[in-house]
DNA sequence: ATACAGGCTCGCC
DNA sequence: GGCGAGCCTGTA
């Protein structure tokens, strides 16, 4: 591939592959030193060179504004609490950002995601691309589109199911029906204060106040919200309050919102890539097995 | 093989 | 208005 078929951007403070890994978004797919995917409706190609990108001719602006590049890297980082836990997370998380995706398909997504890990979204998302999305040549490759909420309303629910969605099929495609008929107008609510954006997420079948969390950060730019899921819950019990007894998950919350501050979506991301990139994954099932067993323990002490 | 995942919802108390 | 069970499916 000749130098000439790309544009060139500028990319300081950022390392793609760790960001695309990280969690936030699930599409993207390795191809030769880069990865496809696509931006709106755009097929979009990217490399990583040091400090600069090599992208589809024509797809800067995009890119550029899809993965945040303007987002203050340095000056985020630097102003996280300087308490041990968060300073190994942001020394090993280097480049990574929230990206800006776009509402309707980072919400579908996240809608999938519950109770599911990483491998399972990326297989469902990527099923409804393929089978209702548009479909895309790059680079003698297909890359679809993630379709539209009018497309996913026209579909029926054995048809979503049949993406391997299960009970989650449901409510996707009501919530594509209360995004078709405006009843629930995305790109207005960029409007709303965070309270009640998270009010009106929170409305949508399938949606949580994880998943609204989830939505605001990586969709609405609300670098606040801060989903709290079970890694992160482990990680805070574990750093933040090793001997509490009993911590509310109300508790929790207050402490994450107070604690974490003005870019607490960006420590959160953070702290959850450090944790579920540097646990190995025997050790996290071995200590799932502990706490069964002490809980089976206390359970037949207290009979 | 068989629990169990990066949750939400509804029904029960 | 808090708590727990059930939901589907792929994976370890």
């Amino acid at each position: 591939m000749q130098r000439g078929d790309f544009n060139v951007l500028p990319c300081p403070d950022f390392d793609l592959a760790v960001t695309l890994d990280s969690g936030q978004v699930f599409q993207w797919e390795q191809h030769g030193g880069g990865f496809v995917g696509t931006i709106g409706n755009s097929p979009v190609y990217v490399e990583q060179h040091g400090a600069e990108l090599r992208v589809t001719l024509g797809a800067a602006a995009h890119v550029e504004r899809y993965f945040a590049l303007d987002h203050p890297l340095g000056e985020i980082c630097r102003l996280f609490p300087a308490d041990p836990t968060m300073t190994a997370a942001r020394d090993y998380c280097r480049g990574l950002r929230i990206m800006r995706q776009p509402i309707w398909e980072c919400l579908a997504s996240f809608i999938t995601s519950s109770m599911k890990q990483v491998a399972h979204i990326r297989q469902m998302t990527r099923s409804l691309r393929e089978r209702f999305g548009e479909r895309h040549q790059l680079l003698g490759r297909e890359v679809y589109a993630f379709p539209s909420a009018k497309k996913l309303e026209q579909a029926s629910e054995a048809e979503l199911r049949a993406c391997a969605l299960g009970y989650r099929a449901g409510n996707l495609l009501r919530t594509a029906q209360l995004v078709r008929a405006g009843e629930a107008n995305l790109e207005a609510w960029r409007e709303l204060p965070d309270e009640e954006l998270r009010a009106r997420l929170c409305g949508l079948p399938g949606v949580g106040p994880k998943v609204a969390n989830c939505v605001m950060l990586f969709a609405y730019e609300r670098l606040r919200a801060f989903p709290i899921d079970v890694w992160i819950e482990r990680v805070l019990k574990q750093q933040y309050f090793p001997r509490a007894r009993k911590l509310t998950p109300q508790r929790l919350r207050e402490f994450c919102d107070s604690y974490f501050g003005e870019h607490g979506g960006y420590a959160q991301q953070y702290l959850f890539h450090h944790a579920r990139k540097s646990t190995p994954r025997r050790r996290a099932a071995a200590a799932k097995r502990s706490r069964r067993r002490s809980a089976v323990v206390r359970k037949s002490s207290l009979a």
